[in-house]
DNA sequence: CAATATCGTGCAATTTCGTGCAAGGTCAAG
DNA sequence: CTTGACCTTGCACGAAATTGCACGATATTG
């Protein structure tokens, strides 16, 4: 990873979130925390940025127009992402769903990774244009904006050609008795031929979305192998899955 | 290995990914580490790159960001969008390209207007998004991140499946003798096959593109029915496609 | 005020850089 | 064909840059 590259990496992300977490960074370039501390030192003595404890904030306030945006993102969400994307080995080919979650789990994914992400989603396609070593694979097909992802026959096709090893599911809802559920129909089936596209399933799962169902059955709780949520959710919402050999993840 | 040549191919390598690495170059080249050094050094002094520690960066870092790309979008581009937007009638299928001349033409699309825009560049499908009435196919396939589009056999395919009414193209050449040409091989495919699928094709082509070739070719000026250009073009450098019955518009 | 997280600095290990030099190759004049 | 000037390349070696770790200082939080 060139020294240069990684602030200009690091001010970028500033940009587009308002703000840097030296921690946080440091996991994501697969560095140091005292190297980004010495970058961020060196950033801030050429004004490019603030430093503040703890990280770093835009020298000018003008810039961080995009922070109140990012900020919707809770906490909660960012941790499933950056949980998720510890889980990708080096080489391995995962599919990434739409959805704000699995966009925190792009953007945790480190810079200096070697994989393939498969997506659907526009998104997570830009997202990852940054990452020199991630190679993108984007399923095409018609647009559902509601969700901003590809569907309909052409993606299902464009899947079926796909053997990733794993796919990191959204939802809407996760709940023992009717297993994974979203609100859209066309995106349902889209979502059951990623499942079937990828040797393990692994679901975000917020906490809201536990026990929770939508209309439109997605797959069973039986093809899935592992859920990530969050480090809060109640060990009483998770305890049928754990019955079932669900490995989940509390991020 | 000729040093004109390796140069070429560091120069091409260091756009493609945005940044180059000493030592992965030495290895993919076969030679040693000190070589690429002195290379990186000359064509620093040349001002075609920007030498820092372990590789190399664009020197200008517009050249290879695309999100810098955008942030300065001239006058002209903005004016050749509006233009092209002006064009697309209700009902109509129309292919857009990826690259930022597109982009404006997605940008003025009227918001009432029920059409299909059928796109290979996820930038462009997200620009349509908050279009209530157009409907977006997104082609997929290998993302090029130079371009962020996608590419490959994959989106030739699903071309190969569209029968558009018009394809609004954006090339970085356009010249009497060679045609069109654009600057990466698998994009210049894409265009080629984006250009069959679409009864008329249409090239926008700011002033900096008339006259200018690039690498490679796409299709034939025989191929295309009309050009978009800037107000301000000169006369002369578009009386070669007059008379060849293209129909010149200046924006 | 105490516990924890973050910071800054010194230091050692590693990587990368620049330069001098010798080996080999090209090319043109003799 | 030979010779010599010139260029390119790889290697050696000291210099400089980068990075991770240790440790004490400082800031934050409850």
């Amino acid at each position: 990873m060139l020294t240069t590259h990684r602030k200009q990496q690091i001010l970028s992300l500033l940009k587009r979130n308002g703000q840097v977490i030296a921690k946080d960074v440091s996991q994501s370039m697969g560095v140091s925390e005292d190297t980004i501390r010495r970058d961020l030192r060196e950033l801030a003595q050429e004004g490019l940025l603030q430093r503040v404890h703890g990280g770093a904030l835009p020298s000018s306030p003008a810039i961080a127009d995009f922070a109140g945006r990012e900020q919707l993102t809770p906490d909660g969400k960012i941790a499933i992402g950056r949980a998720a994307a510890k889980m990708i080995q080096p080489g391995q080919v995962v599919i990434l769903d739409g959805g704000t979650t699995a966009r925190q789990v792009a953007r945790h994914i480190p810079l200096d990774l070697k994989a393939t992400v498969v997506t659907h989603s526009p998104t997570i396609a830009l997202e990852l244009v940054n990452h020199p070593d991630v190679e993108v694979i984007l399923i095409g097909g018609r647009m559902f904006k509601h969700s901003v992802v590809a569907v309909g026959a052409v993606a299902i096709e464009a899947i079926a050609q796909i053997h990733a090893d794993t796919y990191f599911m959204g939802v809407t809802g996760i709940h023992p008795k009717t297993g994974l559920t979203t609100g859209d129909y066309e995106e349902a089936a889209v979502k059951r031929a990623l499942s079937h596209a990828a040797a393990e399933t692994i679901v975000l799962a917020s906490s809201e979305k536990l026990n929770a169902a939508s209309p439109y059955a997605v797959i069973s709780l039986a093809e899935i192998s592992g859920i990530i949520t969050e480090q809060g959710a109640a060990a009483a919402l998770t305890r049928p899955y754990e019955k079932l050999k669900i490995v989940v993840t509390r991020a």
